[in-house]
DNA sequence: ATGAAAATGAAATTCAATTTCAAAAAGGTG
DNA sequence: CACCTTTTTGAAATTGAATTTCATTTTCAT
């Protein structure tokens, strides 16, 4: 691993807790925070269990939680309902744009989207600490393998 | 009930799949429908008890999921993780401020939102068929309610 | 090398969501 | 009304994912 933030966080984290050094836990952290995707447990098992066949499925389960734990993760969900881990070892606020044909995940941010949000939450007397948004589409390499296959189609 | 809307669409899921008329089944659409809340399976069923003590909490799941195949409910999840089944009587799509401290759902609609949303997708090359916005915080009674209390406090 | 503490995998547990099933209710027909 | 088929019901069973347990293995300070 060459991230030097995640490299901090989860030195202080071994030495705020007693935690020692272990292969496996590593491998999979490394793995993770390498690939840089939004995993649910199982799928991340699954990548791994091909390289590393003798690490099991509790193993990454725990080193899920420990990045959760240490914030270079966190949980999230998404429409089907899957809790998924979210790589936050560049920070930084977001929301997300979801490709429900490949499941691709982007990040973005809208700095008026989040002002109109604020403004709309005064209209209310709320007070917002956090919040939520997805939105649910088709991303555009999907829309193109669609677009191609009619043309075949019609061919 | 004397909701229009809400008993065309029952009539007609209820013709189209032979359902026989339920007095339990009816007092729990018309309680859902009349609170116009929105409630897990576990707090409904825990309202419709103290009203009617021999309706099971089948028999609420079961309606609340009749509600959502006709149309008139729909299943959304909010930080919880609990799921929660919105009357959707009303049509109208909407998204949610959600109270951190009563558990309190607002419903809103912000045309600009919308739009930004789909500007931004635009430019990742997406197209969006759904989102999902929440803003979790404090409502104004609840604020309120905290600032009482710090004035007793110094008093 | 040794021993205390942490890490591990498989199996067990939890907990909510969902389904099953036998009994009760609905409602069409004669 | 009596009969019969179909639906509804409540309680209990099942499911499935998330989480925990526990006996064993590994780590690492001494």
């Amino acid at each position: 691993m060459n991230n030097r933030y995640a490299i901090e966080r989860l030195t202080a984290h071994k030495l705020q807790h007693g935690l020692k050094n272990s292969d496996k836990r590593s491998f999979i952290v490394d793995y993770f925070i390498e690939a840089d995707r939004h995993y649910t447990v199982e799928e991340l098992y699954d990548e791994i269990r091909k390289k590393r066949p003798e690490i099991g499925y509790s193993t990454v389960y725990r080193a899920l939680k420990l990045l959760v734990k240490c914030g270079l993760a966190s949980e999230c969900t998404f429409d089907d309902s899957a809790v998924r881990y979210e790589p936050t070892h560049r920070a930084q606020h977001h929301d997300h744009l979801i490709c429900r044909i490949c499941g691709r995940i982007i990040e973005f941010e809208n700095d008026k989207i989040e002002r109109l949000q604020r403004d709309v939450a005064r209209n209310y007397g709320f007070h917002v600490s956090a919040h939520r948004l997805q939105l649910y589409g088709e991303c555009r390499r999907c829309r193109n393998k669609a677009e191609r296959k009619k043309c075949r189609k019609k061919n």
